[in-house]
DNA sequence: AGCACGCCGACT
DNA sequence: GTCGGCGTGCTC
């Protein structure tokens, strides 16, 4: 007598619930954690994911039957059911959609789910078919049809009844054609020679004793631009496959995967790399999917979302320039951050992890002074190539002097110069003109709030500055505070307008720009970069993307048109952003034999951003940026949990903003060290029409942010039109 | 998220 | 009279 058996079912829906449900005894025996099931859901039919078998059930409710089992083989693995578990808590997501966004896209869509008729009945009545729905099936049903194509003809009305219906009368067969499951054997692998300098190899050492002992561990590799820490990330991976386990490597953009994959193909020439990024079509995507969840590949490169590779014994996840804040979601639920993700994912499955950046994180600095993550150092530059020499050009001063452009006079010769000696430019340009600041031509003061120390957002409408944290206010001023001085303007120049000044100053320059814009097209910026490499462009000017990795032997000047643009953004991981931007830009000069020259203009040189990336000193950088962080509470002294209000209607979107915050402002009573701060308009607070509204809360506690913020939300209906998003350990720039 | 129920305005 | 707007509430 077999025992009835119950299964708890998440969808890919905004709920944060799972639902139970029986399940017919001819599939009893397929019922596993993890696997997809197609289950009737109000008047719908989903697939949905086991989450959980339980013997019986209680609660009150009409508990409905599934209809089938999706798949032969768990396509989520406990490993990573419990990792989507800990996302949904942690990031305040639906566990269905935290599932969902581990799995490549439209997968469900892949399945050949087909429905196949067995026998037609002879005589309707006979076998008691009842509804028009059935025989609509039945007749509609030739030999056999995909269940898509049979919601097409027939309708989604009472589908899943009548397909259930006729399938126990044994009239039609539900056909699942799912994913197989090949369990490999790890091969060894052969280790290639290669002899690291002296640091690659102190820190591989470092790293050796834990990776063998098979002990969840966090390594910091700082490793100053240029020092080889893609060696190390090799011998690394080595080490891994070499103990039969395999590994996972995130890069922060896609534009970097083709010459990391290169790279690493070269070096693991008999291993199977897999490719992992959203620019990958959906019929590329899941095949790499599936060929990494059937054992086939040993390494898997990635994007961000490469974190949930499927892979069976996981030895090690590497994310290169840790500090990126590509790392992190922010447009789509969950909101998750990978290098938090990959931690996590590590620790579930006893794995390491190795986080590698010239300017690492504040937050993965800090976690190694309190020896949470173990710090590993490349000092020095392979061959000992010296640091590029860095000039800072006071705009300030440049602006007195009558220089009303863009280029100082440094800077217009220097590229001059360069052009003659036939060697290349990059200009690198941080084009986010949106944020209007405010700032004094003629000493370079920017207004900061009082008490967020943030950038003051001008706003056009009423003519004021306001914080976006905590919505101070105060009307925009005439003249410069500080100075007094009559010429405030507004922050801000594009690549565009750079692009053209530069072609009149040089009309015989072979000039490119790379940003957003030239770049949106699937591997045009692996064409620009390859003509830039190849000498076919003299100039590349570009924003970030210029500034990530990339190697070219040929530049010997880089030059930063205006390092304030990122020092102005307002929020307060500003500074740390123009730290790394420079050092990561700077880094791209004098990778050759020629030594490389920088040159940043700003209108704020003393600023100690700026200093310290001259001096190429991240220690000082980090105490002093610490000391801040201290004094005005921010991460990661303190956590953050921003919560966002959009929508059309611009006085509903901060009625609404009011009523969150005042309910917040009763609940965190209840808690120590809370604090909410506005609601304020977000720094982009009008997008295609919808107005944006945030409220910063921050706490020293996630888990009582995350209790505040669920227990304040659901005492509040949200109307339609408006939209709320919950954003965990915010990376800021909405 | 969908989908239905439900309760008020302008239409054949 | 009803067609249809979208507010509210539920889905095992």
């Amino acid at each position: 007598m077999e025992n009835k058996i119950y299964v708890d079912v998440v969808f890919n829906l905004p709920i944060d619930k799972s639902f139970s449900y029986s399940v017919p005894e001819e599939i009893q025996d397929n019922i596993e954690l993890g696997k997809r099931v197609l289950a009737p859901f109000g008047k719908r039919l989903l697939t949905g994911y086991i989450v959980d078998i339980l013997q019986e059930c209680k609660g009150d409710y009409h508990i409905r039957s599934i209809l089938d089992v999706l798949d032969e083989h768990p396509i989520i693995s406990k490993e990573m059911l419990t990792l989507s578990k800990w996302m949904a808590e942690y990031y305040l997501s639906s566990l269905g959609e935290v599932i969902e966004a581990t799995i490549p896209p439209k997968i469900n869509l892949f399945d050949k789910c087909r429905i196949k008729l067995l026998r037609y009945p002879e005589d309707m009545n006979v076998m008691k078919i009842k509804t028009p729905i059935q025989y609509k099936v039945l007749m509609c049903l030739k030999k056999e049809m995909s269940l898509s194509r049979l919601e097409k003809i027939v309708g989604k009305k009472g589908l899943y009844s009548a397909l259930q219906v006729l399938s126990r009368k044994g009239l039609i067969q539900i056909i699942n054609k799912s994913i197989s499951h090949k369990e490999v054997e790890p091969s060894q692998f052969p280790s290639t020679p290669f002899i690291p300098t002296k640091e690659q190899a102190e820190a591989l050492a470092n790293m050796d004793k834990h990776i063998n002992s098979g002990q969840f561990g966090v390594f910091l590799l700082h490793g100053i631009t240029g020092s080889g820490k893609t060696e190390v990330y090799l011998q690394a991976i080595d080490k891994i496959l070499s103990q039969g386990k395999d590994a996972i490597v995130l890069v922060p953009e896609i534009s970097l995967t083709s010459q990391t994959v290169a790279r690493f193909k070269s070096r693991f020439p008999n291993k199977d790399i897999a490719i992992l990024h959203s620019k990958l079509s959906c019929v590329e995507r899941y095949e790499e999917w599936r060929r990494i969840y059937q054992g086939e590949v040993s390494i898997v490169i990635g994007a961000r979302s490469a974190v949930f590779a499927p892979i069976k014994n996981l030895g090690l996840i590497i994310l290169d320039e840790e500090h990126e804040s590509s790392y992190k979601q922010y447009d789509t639920d969950p909101k998750y951050n990978a290098r938090e993700v990959a931690i996590m994912r590590a620790k579930i499955s006893s794995a390491s992890v190795l986080l590698g950046s010239a300017t690492p994180s504040l937050e993965s600095y800090h976690n190694c002074s309190i020896n949470k993550f173990r710090y590993v150092k490349l000092p020095f530059r392979i061959d000992n190539r010296r640091l590029p020499t860095i000039k800072i050009v006071d705009m300030c001063k440049e602006a007195k002097k009558g220089n009303k452009g863009i280029f100082s006079t440094l800077l217009e010769s220097s590229i001059a110069e360069r052009l003659k000696r036939k060697e290349q430019v990059i200009l690198f340009l941080n084009r986010r003109g949106y944020s209007t600041f405010i700032q004094c031509k003629e000493c370079g003061f920017t207004i900061l709030c009082p008490h967020c120390e943030i950038t003051l957002t001008y706003h056009f409408q009423d003519l004021t500055l306001r914080c976006h944290y905590c919505n101070y206010k105060i009307s925009a001023p005439k003249i410069c505070p500080k100075c007094r001085g009559d010429k405030l303007t507004h922050g801000g120049v594009g690549t565009q307008k750079v692009e053209k000044e530069l072609q009149i100053l040089f009309p015989k320059a072979r000039i490119s720009r790379m940003d957003l814009d030239t770049t949106k097209r699937r591997y045009s910026m692996d064409s620009i970069l390859s003509s830039f490499r190849t000498g076919e462009i003299d100039i590349l000017i570009g924003t970030q993307m210029v500034a990530k990795g990339h190697d070219f032997p040929k530049v010997t000047l880089v030059g930063v048109v205006s390092a304030d643009t990122a020092l102005n953004i307002p929020d307060f991981r500003s500074a740390e952003r123009t730290f790394s931007l420079l050092t990561q830009v700077a880094g791209r000069a004098g990778r050759g034999e020629i030594p490389g020259e920088v040159i940043i203009q700003s209108y704020t040189p003393k600023h100690y951003a700026i200093q310290t990336a001259k001096q190429h000193n991240y220690t000082t950088f980090y105490r002093k940026e610490i000391q801040f962080r201290k004094e005005l509470n921010y991460p990661p002294f303190l956590r953050l949990l921003n919560i966002v209000i959009k929508g059309k209607d611009e006085r509903r979107v901060t009625k609404m903003a009011e009523l969150i915050g005042n309910e917040l402002r009763t609940k965190k009573k209840n808690y120590q060290s809370l604090y909410i701060l506005g609601p304020a308009p977000c720094p982009l607070y009008k997008i295609r029409g919808y107005y944006r509204w945030q409220i910063v809360t921050k706490g020293k506690r996630t888990d009582w942010l995350r209790e505040v913020v669920k227990k304040s939300l659901c005492s509040i209906k949200v109307p339609n039109g408006l939209n709320i998003s919950i954003d965990m350990d915010p990376v800021g720039l909405l």
